[in-house]
DNA sequence: CGAGTTATTGAGTATACGTTCCAGAATTAC
DNA sequence: GTAATTCTGGAACGTATACTCAATAACTCG
């Protein structure tokens, strides 16, 4: 056959995606990215094709490991309130432990590239598709169990992906988790029966 | 003593806020501005200073024009709530109308440049804690009024400034009103009396 | 008018960007 | 071993970027 590849895709793709999850499309170079995945430029563009290619499959990357990851905790939980407790209780805590204040990297790519690009519109649409079913789940597996306020169910869950992306902001310029937490509480005092 | 301006400083930088408002920081070029500023590096250069000084003085008139503005309608109804609600209705209104999706500039370099630009961070932060003040204003005017559940008032204001914010990026990607509207109906279903 | 000062013009600079290319190294099939 | 094939390393390409500069124009004050 021929020479085969000397690294891995997937763990160089790893480092692409913390490498644009840090600094966003535009002020990652290709010469940030190829210092971070230990790539030559070459190598690079002939297993991933451009920039641009090269961010599409880190969403998708960045979506099956990072989010897969935190969304498995709503299902996990036996009540769906607490699922959805412990997932947003998660997201506060890292807060200040990324001294980056990454947020996230779906949020972030909403605000700057998608307006301007139809496929990155499309893919970001579909992952936020992804966590509003999460969270539709976790709604009507508590609805079930008379956790929630008359009136309320799995149509909350867009107010839910809301909060998110609104949380996802804040967490960049004011990362200060007493807030956060209280905003979270917030919003689930109108969700959960009293 | 010297040859005077031919253009308004103001109104140039009008016209560098609906730039940068439109595309962003990174993907907004000096070219680009000095064509919807109908001037030249030169001129550009010696009275904004460089690209990052324009784009700061560019995010104070934004607040000063257009932000100011949307708050002006929270502060002029009689009601809390209503001033509230109107302010929300009003952006949601208006997000199928901007082909261009822009959302909110402030929101928009939360996410993008503020992360890696200190100074950037600080002006946002400001920026923001002017919206929450005028939050936390019509919610004393609501609780005073009696419109509110117990143990809501001025200290939600974080929770509303979470949901403009969540609003502000999900225009982006999916600028649906009806959903926006089930959004915030959501919302302050949670705040308001019954 | 003339000296002094500041704005405008737009070509020009250096650099950084995304991308390509190719010589050579590594591997397998025969 | 030889040929075929694929990957690697890094120099090189054209372009676009942020920014500068010297020449010219417009104005005020004495």
């Amino acid at each position: 056959m021929a020479r085969p590849r000397e690294f891995e895709q997937t763990a160089a793709l790893d480092f692409a995606v913390r490498t644009f999850w840090a600094q966003g499309f535009e002020a990652t170079s290709v010469q940030d990215l190829c210092a971070a995945m230990n790539l030559n430029p070459g190598s690079l563009y002939g297993s991933f094709g451009d920039k641009r290619a090269l961010f599409l499959a880190s969403l998708d990357r960045y979506m099956d490991t990072v989010v897969h990851k935190a969304l498995e905790c709503i299902a996990t939980e036996p009540s769906g309130i607490a699922g959805i407790r412990v997932f947003f209780n998660r997201l506060i805590r890292s807060a200040p432990i990324f001294k980056r204040r990454r947020g996230c990297l779906i949020t972030s790519t909403a605000a700057e590239l998608a307006p301007r690009d139809p496929e990155v519109a499309a893919k970001v649409r579909q992952h936020l598709d992804r966590v509003e079913a999460a969270f539709a789940g976790a709604l009507s597996r508590a609805k079930a169990a008379g956790e929630l306020r008359e009136g309320i169910g799995a149509n909350n869950a867009g107010f839910l992906l809301c909060l998110l992306q609104g949380l996802n902001v804040l967490l960049k310029t004011r990362p200060r988790q007493i807030e956060l937490q209280r905003i979270v509480n917030n919003a689930l005092r109108g969700l959960v029966a009293p």
